[in-house]
RNA sequence: GGCCCGUUAGUCAAGUGGUCUAAGACACCGGCCUUUCACGCCGGCAACAGGGGUUCGAAUCCCCUACGGGUCACCA
């Protein structure tokens, strides 16, 4: 049992789960599933200053909506818990003393303010920013010396001064780094909390993580966690570095890019299902030429020998488009349950919606999702079957309403209308074609002037579906609004 | 700036020395369907960053250049 797949995914509860984030914890997630691993989620929250408890809900929360679920971690607990740094604290501390007491790590008294001037003189050279290891073998009378002056020291990994440590990346082979582009880097504080760089790999190690799957901004770090490693005496993992996704521009994607974190695409009206899928397709690729999966067929497909090297530039439009399959395909009383909150924020529909109210919107719903991709757009095009008082598309009244016979048109058909007992979708349209029999002219040429009529506007649902769903009384005073407003026009 | 990684169409990508006059998807354009729009279906446009090698043969291997990204914190 000792070659069993683990793998986490170790978020600082700093902020929102980032699109790239969501793709590094599915990925894993992925990865875990196929192979019958384990996955594990961490919280790396050993940034005081930064790292909230709502952002850990935050994340725990997309990742529950995007159907990623952990086998270890918060919540669950686990057999080598705690699963949030800020919780192992005396376990780094130990592991430090004892790099420490071996001679492989060592204290030091200079403060950020002077590791900071120092760092400014060495750009300002031109030099590599190094710490140049002025505290490496200070006497015990001069460590004395500063802690009597209230110095708190921070503890520094001791490194080969030459050398070269490799890193062997599961998608790129050795990489290798020269030891002396490396510095004695720091791995506890002096305020006691460990660095990133420290605290993940003895979290890895005790955790029996078999695979690191990260993004690609770590592989620059990796040597340094490779000296943990080897400073500690554990095995090394397997890395594989996952490339990064960048904005449209090519650059890190930030705010400034629109939506960024799955929070966003959630609440603008994505599908969890359209998320993942379009997710695993950047910088995944399957075998066959099919690119819509489910959670599960994505499990039985995903392997890693499969996955890109190059960085991906992420595409909101295959993604809307990939959403809109996905508001088509998923059952419609699921996307009717979805759909409520867009339509109370738009007080389309009470806060408690009664049973009638449901009914309603469903046939809406149904009419209107297959001609929009997200949820939000759901809402956005079905206004006009709550709203009586909508303004009529501009260019729909140069066409429709301000020709010849609009008015006496639209006035003969409501008559037919009127004249309808059973208003359903046979009647109705059977009476648009008698009409535009009768009339010698096109049916389109009182279709289109209904619609723009009784929706203002041009395109949407079939014009039937849009009459029985409103009912013929709305139908019918809607038609009568629209040739009075015809009538004033000059 | 040093170090590291990367570079197939606008975007995601297949491709692991010959089957590549380079797949598929999104986007875009055209057509069909149709009362409109969308869906769907059919078709089209469009790429191996540049230069040197290696080889009978290179998108695939090597080198250089260019460009992009990452990293060099008492952030993760």
């Amino acid at each position: 049992m000792n070659n069993k797949v683990r793998v986490r995914f170790a978020p600082s509860p700093t902020g929102n789960l980032h699109i790239g984030g969501a793709r590094t914890a599915l990925f894993n997630w992925l990865f875990a599933r196929h192979n019958g691993g384990s996955f594990i989620l961490r919280i790396d929250d050993t940034d005081l200053a930064r790292s909230t408890e709502e952002s850990t809900r935050g994340i725990l929360s997309a990742l529950r909506w995007l159907g990623i679920d952990w086998d270890e971690g918060p919540v669950v607990g686990g057999p080598y818990g705690p699963y949030f740094q800020s919780q192992r604290l005396d376990i780094y501390k130990e592991m430090a003393q004892k790099l420490i007491d071996q001679g492989k790590a060592y204290y030091c008294y200079c403060t950020p303010e002077e590791l900071a001037q120092r760092r400014k003189e060495a750009m300002a050279s031109g030099k590599a920013p190094k710490y140049d290891g002025r505290c490496r073998e200070l006497s015990l009378q001069e460590r004395k010396r500063k802690e009597a002056e209230g110095c708190k020291p921070a503890i520094r990994l001791r490194i080969p001064d030459s050398g070269e440590t490799v890193v062997n990346d599961l998608f790129r082979g050795d990489v290798v780094f020269s030891n002396d582009v490396l510095d004695d880097f720091i791995i506890i504080k002096s305020n006691g909390m460990p660095v990133y760089n420290f605290a993940c790999v003895v979290d890895d190690a005790l955790m029996r993580i078999s695979h690191i799957i990260r993004a690609e901004e770590h592989l620059s770090n990796t040597p340094r966690q490779v000296l943990v490693y080897q400073a500690l005496g554990y095995q090394l993992p397997v890395f594989a570095h996952v490339s990064m996704i960048l904005a449209p521009d090519r650059s890190k994607l930030s705010k400034r890019h629109g939506a960024t974190s799955v929070e966003e695409f959630r609440d603008s009206g994505y599908l969890p299902e359209a998320l993942v899928n379009y997710l695993a397709l950047l910088g995944w690729a399957p075998e066959g030429e099919d690119e819509i999966f489910s959670l599960p067929e994505l499990v039985n497909q995903f392997i890693l020998d499969r996955v890109g090297k190059t960085a991906a530039i992420y595409d909101i439009k295959k993604l809307t488009w990939m959403n809109g399959h996905y508001l088509n395909q998923e059952d419609l009383d699921l996307i009717v349950e979805l759909v409520i909150p867009y339509f109370q924020r738009k007080n389309l529909i009470s806060e408690d919606p009664s049973q009638k109210e449901m009914d309603y919107l469903r046939k809406v719903v149904e009419a209107v999702r297959t001609r929009v991709k997200t949820l939000a757009e759901v809402a956005d095009a079905a206004e006009y079957f709550y709203v009586d008082d909508f303004s009529y598309d501009e260019k729909g009244v140069r066409k429709h309403f301000r020709k010849e016979n609009a008015a006496e048109y639209l006035a003969k058909a409501k008559e037919r209308l009127a004249a309808l007992s059973d208003f359903t979708l046979e009647t109705t349209e059977a009476a648009y074609r008698e009409l535009s029999e009768e009339l010698g002219i096109k049916a389109g040429e009182i279709i289109h002037p209904t619609r723009l009529a009784i929706s203002g506007r041009t395109m949407g649902p079939g014009l039937f579906d849009i009459m029985v769903i409103l009912g013929k009384e709305k139908t019918l005073e809607r038609m009568e609004r629209a040739i009075q407003y015809i009538k004033n026009l000059s």
